[in-house]
DNA sequence: CACCGGTACGTACCGTCGGTATGTGAGATA
DNA sequence: TATCTCACATACCGACGGTACGTACCGGTG
């Protein structure tokens, strides 16, 4: 049952997540303070740790919100009909646009794996944008487009590669120009991979 | 002329840089407190404040050390005389075994892009293993082995796939096998770059 | 050798921030 | 309407990064 007391507490953890996402994308985790994001939230600190166990957990909070909404996006593109190469591809150029995303770019490429740990990152990462990763490749093994080989490994080097591609993007002087260039010689390796 | 006193202040900086490269390694930046450090280089904070103007100070020079020590066993492998495509091959062997090292994945790998933020990462890094590769990288150009391609951004994709790669190694529960099949896709991908 | 200046620290302290304990009032329940 | 409960607000604590200042000792000078 949907009372009017639930829906005020969700509008406020809500306004804390998104302010956490806010403050968190501009400054980072270490420079953020917690007072902070409850001033802009409007509430106290007593809401915050009603609602998150601490600063970690309002931190995974932000990053699972960052990552759902991206994978809608996302998950559009890669599960469309059609020759396989050219899904794969398009979801390449897809995902090299969500890591030029601010928010995504700071809390969950750089962030994320030294906050939540890497391990606990790489768990997360499963069921979002890595996963998804993961399955663009195997579709492409499993069509016959390129070669057989440890679709996990190629798919963490990939994961690598796309990461500090993005990240070259984003702090280049022409970002215009370096994400064609970027988007080329990423095309460039997975070509290299195709069957013959 | 080499003092005395100068001696003992080296050896109060290095112990200070040694405590720090210890302690940044297992518990990361954020999860190193300064009293400890000084606590294990035997001295205070006093001592710290006097040869570093801060945390962060502190942590680029614990940086310095380990791409200093590291840059030396590379240099040595990617320098050496003898056919292109062996030399470069031998080098990403020798970086990724680098990378297995827990100073060099945890301070320099993982810490280093958010601490130092990526911009001025990316800049140490030019002095460091990121340049060397991608000297690597041109070699490899130069010499007919791949095609014709940006250097930089190439060198970029195959630093970050690297580093994810080497992540994956660390965090395996087979790392002796998960590191032969990383080394065996990464030289896939290598190959697929190679001129026919 | 006496003196002095500066370097290389040690000590005491401050402000900030993450986290906790407890109070409180509005809304659900009977 | 009385009570209970939950969703916060308030007040406070300890840890930690950083600063101000005191001091001992080395090295040069007359």
């Amino acid at each position: 049952m949907r009372t009017r007391r639930a829906e005020y507490s969700e509008s406020t953890r809500q306004a804390l997540v998104d302010s956490a996402v806010d403050l968190f994308t501009k400054r980072g985790y270490a420079g953020t303070s917690l007072d902070e994001v409850v001033k802009r939230a409007r509430v106290t600190k007593g809401a915050l740790y009603h609602h998150f166990s601490g600063k970690q957990a309002l931190f995974e909070a932000a990053f699972t919100q960052v990552e759902t909404r991206s994978i809608e996006s996302l998950t559009a593109v890669v599960t469309a009909e059609g020759d396989a190469w050219e899904t794969a591809t398009a979801g390449l150029r897809a995902y090299v646009r969500k890591c030029l995303e601010p928010e995504y770019q700071r809390i969950i490429v750089h962030e994320a794996p030294v906050v939540m740990g890497w391990e606990r990152w790489r768990e997360a990462e499963e069921h979002f944008s890595f996963g998804l990763l993961r399955t663009a490749v195997q579709l492409l093994v499993d069509a016959g487009e390129i070669d057989e080989l440890p679709v996990e490994i190629m798919a963490r080097l990939l994961f690598g590669a796309l990461s500090a591609g993005a990240s070259t993007i984003a702090s280049s002087s022409d970002p215009k120009r370096t994400g064609r260039e970027v988007e080329r010689a990423i095309l460039r390796v997975l070509e290299g991979l195709r069957k013959k």
